[in-house]
DNA sequence: ATGCCTTTCCCAGAAAGA
């Protein structure tokens, strides 16, 4: 059994209290994290070896960063993709992407740009991402070993994926081009994988810090496992751990946790 | 939510998040 996971951690240096616990009574072997926001330098390196844990962090300061966790091994780490779009700079590549082989599965981990509002031009730049992302893993995807695109989307894939479509009119994450570029992953044949309902109507991911939206039930499914076809066929539960958004420090994405018969 | 929380930059308030 390989248990991978998937977590925007929203500071690695905040959550570490809720990290090291997490990893170990939740028996991860495999954590792609998100929102580290850290340079390579200040992630806790020795926390997470003290843990067991080999780690690959691609982080440039302050914003994103992104991390691949793992107890089960980790090798040929890529740091970002194959022609990954800046947002203006092209020598200015955000710290979005990662992806390394842990033990028998291949990972990408990715922090799909917000795109604030469908007019701001952070919007096309999270279009032009997500499309190359595409480009740059159909090779993975197709291949014959378990792989998956964890992460947090900054895309709710369907209506059913907001707590209330009526209050998303117009904003990003549900628009039809970003639904079309999730579907187009899709297309290349990977699997969303679905967590199970632990409460509420919908396994939501993601809950505004303000105005006690966890406890109104006003989350959003945007953090996604997207598996390839070998990948999906092995997932025998994936849950989304609630528990992660309570207590003290949460972050404000809970964890998805996926456990693969292989 | 027109950002009502949180984080990081760093010690004041901007920027960003979804």
């Amino acid at each position: 059994m390989l248990r991978v996971a998937t977590w925007n951690v929203n500071s690695i240096t905040s959550r570490l209290p809720r990290l090291l616990p997490w990893l170990a009574e939740g028996e991860i072997d495999v954590a792609c994290l998100q929102e580290t926001k850290v340079a390579d330098d200040a992630f806790p390196h020795s926390d997470l070896a003290a843990a067991g844990y080999e780690v690959a962090h691609h982080g440039l300061g302050r914003w994103n960063g992104v991390a691949v966790v793992s107890r089960v091994g980790l090798k040929d780490v890529e740091v970002g993709f194959d022609a990954a779009p800046a947002f203006g700079d092209p020598e200015a590549v955000e710290a979005r992407a990662i992806t390394a082989t842990c033990g028998p599965a291949r990972v990408t981990c990715v922090y799909v740009p917000n795109g604030r509002e469908p007019d701001n031009p952070h919007y096309a730049y999270k279009l032009r991402w997500l499309d190359a992302l595409g480009d740059a893993i159909s090779g993975d995807v197709s291949a014959d070993r378990p792989y998956a695109v964890l992460g947090d989307y900054n895309v709710a894939p369907t209506d059913a994926d907001v707590w209330d479509p009526e209050q998303f009119v117009g904003s990003t994450h549900v628009t039809a081009p970003e639904r079309d570029a999730l579907a187009r992953l899709r297309g290349l044949g990977l699997h969303d994988v679905i967590p199970r309902i632990a409460k509420g109507p919908h396994p939501y991911t993601y809950w505004d810090y303000r105005g006690g939206a966890f406890h109104k039930g006003q989350g959003m499914r945007i953090d996604l496992v997207y598996g390839n076809e070998a990948f999906a066929a092995a997932v025998r539960d994936a849950v989304v751990d609630r528990e992660m958004r309570k207590g003290t420090g949460p972050s404000d994405h809970a964890p998805v946790i996926v456990d693969l018969d292989l």
